[in-house]
RNA sequence: GCCCCCAUCGUCUAGCGGCCUAGGACACUGGCCUUUCAAGCCAGAGGCAGGGGUUCGAAUCCCCUUGGGGGCGCCA
């Protein structure tokens, strides 16, 4: 009989998800996806005081959004259920083990002082009805056996090997009843029937402590592989002091979710040259864990917009409308949503050439926004710079009459429009199409101006234009 | 303190004893293009942490040092 890979991913709902998770993740659907086994979510729970509902759908509405969704999880069930570890514990099936653990003396309880509750009371294999009833605190420890070497097979790592003098006893039952991480996760991994685990490599020195329950239970371990972390450019864990570390805020901030995959796979994975914007979806087949970096990485966000620019300027311009349309949804512009689902035709060109222009969705709302508005804003420096000086009034009172004469509108014939605009000297070349460039955009980075104006129309630049006629008018 | 992991341009990496005068990508600098800003194209600057070995030969193998990181929680 064949082994069918599993392999989980296995957050505990404290908060969101952080791009290192969202890495981890990445690497166990990959690999769960190549192999065409079964990706698992489950919820680590275990800690009362911070785990909340509202973090565990962030990380799941996260890992949907990134497409990394799962076979078995808290949502959807599985045959292994549930998979949140709060309710496994309340189906004692922690307690069930960490029984079977003291019926053969390979953990203990531990009964602790009533009001000094870190001092450890003494030891039992009994359990300590009395003390409890009593309001001791009872935890159950794992006896660590003197005298063994613990070696095992890292996928990344290589063989490793620690010895138990180096490991001290450790708790697997809280006084509260709820497991500990290494004790729950070990009972859940095989009962899960995981097969790999691809954790972060702070993983690796608990991983010992594991393998010992593995063995006194008499289970098969799964294979592991730790993966690097992720750093901040000081070399200190990626955290909030170096900017965003969210799946939600890339989001936000107009990163595609492709890009951001893109750029996590890129983080540490050898990547032919040439050849390093990609799907991962069409890196399933050629996805190998030997490519994994075993270097801790730094996170280099200007390397993420560009990778992500690139997935912008790649897409189909039909993929851009939707993604756009999305991404405006998530960030709740129903009145943007209506103004370019108005015509869908003028919206596909609007926002075909300012992607050329810009590397995230943010980036492309602000430069396309004014093509949808007609009530759009004026930068202050074109104000100044171009609105205010004297050449405003007659450029824009000759360009309304030029404009209003021609009836070429393709990219062409608004060039010769606006190059004859220009030989009329009224002002140089460049102030003359800056001039111009702001009275229709309001701005003074635009896509080309040609095309532009070609993509604008000649109603709606006739009507640009005397709207900044006017303003001009009146602000001297 | 004990245990463990890691070490090539600023960053991500190629390299697995001679193809290395160390290659690519991002960022940076200069140029081209140009109505703006980008994109694109071309060029440039920039690195094997240090010290010992092994070898005819070392970025590549071994040891030490240094540096960075992780773990040693009733956190996960």
């Amino acid at each position: 009989m064949i082994t069918v890979v599993r392999t989980r991913f296995a957050p505990s709902p404290t908060g969101y998800l952080h791009v290192g998770g969202a890495r981890t993740a990445l690497f166990n659907w990959l690999f769960t996806r190549k192999e065409r086994g079964k990706f698992i979510l489950r919820m680590e729970d275990t800690d009362t005081e911070r785990s909340t509902k509202e973090s565990e759908h962030l990380i799941m509405e996260a890992l949907r959004w990134l497409g990394l969704l799962w076979d078995e999880g808290p949502d959807i069930g599985g045959k292994h259920s549930p998979y949140r570890q709060s309710e496994r514990k309340e189906a004692g099936i922690y307690d069930k083990y960490a029984k079977m653990l003291i019926e053969d003396k390979k953990a203990v309880y531990v009964v602790y002082d009533k009001e000094d509750r870190k001092k450890e009371l003494f030891e039992t294999f009994d359990y300590p009805e009395e003390y409890v009833q009593k309001g001791h605190d009872v935890t159950v420890k794992f006896k660590v056996p003197a005298g063994k070497t613990i070696r095992f097979h890292d996928l990344l790592k290589g063989d490793m090997e620690f010895r138990s003098e180096d490991i001290e006893d450790f708790i697997i039952v809280k006084s509260n009843g709820f497991p500990t991480y290494n004790f729950a996760v070990v009972v859940d991994d095989h009962l899960m029937e995981i097969t790999h685990v691809f954790r972060g490599e702070d993983h690796l020195s608990n991983t010992p402590k594991q393998l010992l329950i593995y063995e006194a239970l008499g289970w098969q371990p799964p294979e592991f592989m730790h993966i690097p972390l992720i750093f901040g450019s000081d070399r200190t864990p990626l955290s909030k002091r170096h900017g965003a570390t969210s799946v939600d805020h890339f989001r936000s901030e107009g990163y595609l979710a492709s890009g951001l995959l893109n750029y996590l796979a890129l983080l540490g994975w050898k990547v032919e040259e040439g050849k390093e914007i990609f799907d991962i979806r069409d890196r399933l087949e050629s996805f190998d864990i030997k490519d994994i970096s075993n270097k801790n990485v730094v996170f280099d966000y200007e390397k993420l917009e560009w990778v992500n620019g690139k997935h912008l300027r790649a897409m189909e311009i039909e993929r851009v409308c939707v993604e756009f349309r999305n991404y405006l949804d998530y960030l709740n512009m129903i009145e943007l949503i209506e103004l370019i689902e108005k015509d869908k035709v003028y919206s596909m060109e609007v926002l075909n050439i300012c992607r050329e222009k810009v590397n995230t969705m943010k980036q492309l709302l602000d430069i396309s926004t004014p093509f949808f508005v007609d009530s759009y804003e004026y930068e202050e420096r074109y104000i100044e710079d171009y609105l205010k000086k004297n050449f405003a009034i007659p450029i824009l009172e000759e360009a309304i009459k030029m404009a209003k004469e021609n009836e070429d509108w393709t990219v062409e014939g608004c060039e010769k429009f606006v190059r004859d605009l220009a030989a009329k000297k009224i002002a140089s070349k460049k102030k003359t199409f800056q001039l111009i460039r702001g009275a229709v955009l309001g701005k003074l980075v635009t896509p080309g101006l040609f095309i532009s104006l070609s993509v604008l129309g000649k109603g709606k630049t006739v009507a640009r234009l005397q709207r900044t006629l006017e303003l001009a008018r009146t602000i001297r």
